[in-house]
DNA sequence: GCCAACGTTGGC
DNA sequence: GCCAACGTTGGC
């Protein structure tokens, strides 16, 4: 089973929003290799929920693919952040997945600590300059940040 | 708020 | 197809 990591701005959507919603929509993602890597989940993958910018980035915890990628449908609300105007319901290029709450870390593990782990040199999260929203994590990272928790 | 690094756009 | 300019990300 995959393991994943996405990042999310905890004042736009934080893995407290999600304990209290049980569930939700991940959408909003507007670049290629992360769309493709949100194409490659399958319904049971877990993902490690991150904040980024903000005051304390962090895994904040971990969340679960409820239904593998559809057509993302903020692409096509003009009202919306995510909005794009070539996106029509015939041919939209981006993707959304429905994830489900399962666990708050009681400590974050934060960017430091996590940048500090040689286990996750190749992450990345952690590599300078890497912008990258949606990435896989090996089953060797994923116990080892679990083992930072 | 700053700014380095990145991905995308668009002129040529 | 190249590459400069631009907009965005995200840590600090």
């Amino acid at each position: 089973m995959p393991y994943w990591l996405m990042k999310s701005e905890p004042d736009e959507f934080s893995i407290l929003d999600l304990e209290k919603q049980h569930q939700a929509r991940w959408d909003g993602v507007r670049n290629y290799q992360a769309r493709n890597f949100l194409r490659a989940m399958a319904e049971g993958d877990l993902f490690f929920f991150y904040h980024s910018s903000c005051a304390v980035p962090a895994i904040a915890g971990i969340g679960r693919i409820v239904r593998p990628a559809y057509a993302d449908p903020t692409a096509l609300q003009p009202d919306s952040p995510y909005f794009d105007a070539k996106a029509s319901a015939e041919k939209n290029a981006w993707s959304a997945v429905d994830v489900a709450f399962v666990e708050r870390f009681a400590t974050p593990v934060t960017l430091p600590r996590l940048k500090a782990e040689a286990a996750l040199a190749q992450l990345p999260l952690v590599q300078k300059g890497s912008r990258l929203s949606v990435m896989p994590v090996s089953p060797a990272e994923w116990a080892a940040v679990l083992a930072l928790r």
